[in-house]
DNA sequence: CCGTGAATAT
DNA sequence: GATATTCACG
């Protein structure tokens, strides 16, 4: 009466475990500051309704601590789109960036491009453009990217001794303690490797015309999950109402051998272009217009 | 500029 | 409390 839990199952399940992509947010990550959007008077997120009104959650900021809290209750004349925040004309340059959250979307990217750049290339610069990411800063990347060292170093570290793991190379335990890296499989070469890695070919992805968009969720169901998730576990039923559970659509990662190179162009040599890097995703079905928006944000300067 | 470590803010 | 950002040092 135990399960097999086979190192294979865990693998071929982890991409089911994340949020499907499609409650997700749209691929391309479109990182707007709130200044930019006032800047250019986009209107980016807008507080008006809580339910599926964003319409490009790109990523979930949060809101800029800036000066002010409204409450729902709201004032009388004032949506609080910014408020006071950017003022509306205040100097948008000098404010501060919300705080970024990293999904696992997000993450992922990120995991790809240190994945493609290798260990030595992959500093914070360097995976920051390859990311793509607007509005993503080089601080950023950098933040999150000694996280993530520190966690792979962790992982190698217990991976080695403990001994009663049947098995299975990571832990539950480990990835207990950090959920977003613990979402995101290490590519491989990743541990189990003191000095350096070429370049490496690249996982199972399929190099797809990133940009697509469709799902409503919003940024703020995302961080709803994710409180669920850790702090109140669930009242209520996350799945009992929406009735959205684990519905992948057809992603079949048959990875039995992640060495397999899928790719049609990944050589050693790497060098894709900007929309190269996949994330994953599958139009599996399109609202009924095959548009392809691209939300190429407006040259900040940041980049 | 990058890497680390700690403090700090949300 | 967790997580991201920021600063100081090397």
């Amino acid at each position: 009466m135990r399960e097999e839990e086979e190192s294979s199952n865990w693998f071929a399940r982890w991409e089911e475990q994340l949020p499907s992509p499609e409650e997700l947010m749209p691929l391309s990550q479109t990182l707007i500051t709130p200044d930019l959007a006032i800047a250019f008077d986009i209107p980016v997120a807008a507080a008006a309704a809580p339910a599926g009104a964003n319409q490009n959650p790109g990523l979930s900021l949060h809101h800029p601590p800036a000066s002010s809290r409204p409450p729902p209750h709201s004032d009388p004349e004032s949506s609080d789109l910014n408020s006071a925040a950017a003022g509306g004309d205040e100097p948008a340059r000098t404010l501060k960036r919300p705080r970024l959250v990293w999904t696992p979307q997000l993450h992922k990217r990120f995991v790809d491009a240190v994945a493609h750049l290798g260990i030595k290339n992959a500093v914070p610069k360097t995976i920051m453009q390859l990311m793509s990411v607007d509005g993503l800063t080089r601080e950023n990347v950098a933040s999150h990217l000694q996280k993530y060292r520190l966690y792979l170093k962790r992982m190698q570290g217990l991976s080695g001794s403990g001994g009663g793991v049947g098995g299975g190379p990571i832990s539950a335990a480990d990835a207990a303690t950090d959920q977003l890296f613990a979402s995101t499989p290490v590519p491989h070469h990743f541990l189990s490797r003191g000095s350096v890695a070429g370049p490496e070919p690249f996982l199972p992805y399929m190099p797809v015309a990133a940009l697509q968009h469709h799902q409503q969720i919003t940024a703020a169901m995302q961080q709803q999950q994710y409180y669920h998730q850790r702090h109140l576990g669930h009242y209520g039923s996350p799945t009992g109402g929406g009735g959205f559970d684990h519905a992948f659509p057809n992603r079949a990662v048959p990875h039995s051998g992640m060495h397999q190179m899928v790719g049609p162009a990944a050589p050693p040599g790497m060098g894709f272009p900007p929309t190269t890097l996949v994330d994953d995703l599958e139009p599996a079905k399109r609202g009924g217009n095959g548009e392809r928006k691209v939300l190429t944000l407006f040259p900040t300067g940041e980049e």
